[in-house]
DNA sequence: GATACTATCCCCCGTTCGAGTGAAAACCTC
DNA sequence: GAGGTTTTCACTCGAACGGGGGATAGTATC
């Protein structure tokens, strides 16, 4: 039982922050395989995620996006804040550029979809692990796009979000408390940054793009 | 090492669909904890569900819906069509009502989503093979909201597509063949049976359930 | 053969939208 | 305080859209 291990003599310390205990526990027994890494703390929100951090100081973090309450951006800044030396790589199913920007704007090393082998999985961790930062082909391709894309102002995706919803100008005008002609001077803006020429190609390019979110 | 189980003489073969092998071997893994329940086969597509399925005629499938190739609700039609009494639940991320509409019309008996509790899911496994038909409440609850829309003729699916896509009704109707009058027409109607007013509450609509998929 | 439903097309008419152009006030930054 | 961005609003004009009606032909369904 003494810790005769010739590779790793100390294992990599993880934590997982997701709040669906069953992946918690499938991705803690594929871990438990790894000679080199251990599950040292489990968070299933937000805030559990902060006050496991300041507890357990693991060496990386495996970080849901879609937690209860705090979500899992917020809890990446709070963790860097407080720690600025945290090794976060985020694992998720939502592939949309503007989740990816957000992720790795608040601090994250890396970005994997839940879909990912799991030997990759792994692979990252001891990456992240290492000082690096490995975004897959494709997540880093969708990182580009949206850093190519021109940034919205708050009014602008205001005005985005009641176009969603289906909402007429003056409607959008009126919630706002905007006349009607100054929600088209956003619009025209909106087209311009979103590359489409009218408000269905903005709703699409908004969703797709996960500048909204629908639900 | 003889079959001395007092619980379960005869465990329930299940067999896995996924084109994941990450996802299937964490799940094999939690299943192997069963006494009751023991996987005979796994699958990375349709074809080879199928294949696999004359093969090892396992009593209940758990299948993906994204698979390459040949998709899950085909490969479901496929099995049932040559064994119609084959049990098979439906485990995916996917959640619009129209997905898990397509999925029960092709004989599915269940709906899970790939978050749902590992001891839900082995407990589904028993339920559906014990013939029943084991519908989370939220899943039935959307099986219903699209049971109670009404029905889309396939020519008005195909002017949603094109109207997810951004394109003009006279756009439309040139890709078509057809007036942009009988667009018009078309709208009219579409509009009526989604409950919406206009061209954007429509792709909104299409989109959010998943009668039109984005990428 | 009568009864749906679907797909196609047409008309009118008012509303909404989007392009073009311009400009003023507020705010931040340097 | 000069310069940039954001937000605000105004005006015109033509194109696109959406609601109202109706009409015909084909195909199932019964």
């Amino acid at each position: 039982m003494a810790n005769k291990s010739v590779k790793q003599p100390v294992p990599i310390r993880v934590m997982l922050v997701d709040d669906h205990s069953a992946f918690r526990q499938g991705l803690t027994a594929l871990i438990a395989n790894e000679s080199d890494l251990k599950v040292v703390g489990e968070a299933g929100d937000g805030a559990e995620a902060l006050r496991c951090y300041r507890e357990k100081r693991p060496d990386v973090v495996l970080m849901d996006l879609r937690l209860p309450g705090i979500g899992g951006v917020e809890a990446t800044m709070a963790i860097r804040k407080e720690f600025p030396d945290a090794r976060i790589i985020v694992l998720t199913t939502f592939e949309t550029d503007e989740d990816i920007y957000r992720a790795i704007e608040s601090g994250a090393k890396s970005y994997l979809l839940k879909d990912t082998p799991y030997s990759e999985i792994a692979q990252t961790l001891r990456l992240v692990y290492a000082g690096q930062e490995a975004l897959p082909p494709r997540i880093a391709s969708l990182l580009n796009h949206r850093r190519q894309r021109a940034e919205l102002s708050e009014r602008e995706v205001a005005v985005l979000q009641m176009l969603v919803k289906g909402w007429s100008n003056k409607e959008i005008g009126s919630s706002l408390f905007i006349a009607e002609e100054t929600v088209k001077s956003h619009l025209k803006t909106l087209f311009a940054k979103l590359g489409v020429h009218d408000r269905t190609g903005a709703a699409i390019s908004a969703v797709r793009h996960g500048i909204v979110h629908l639900e």
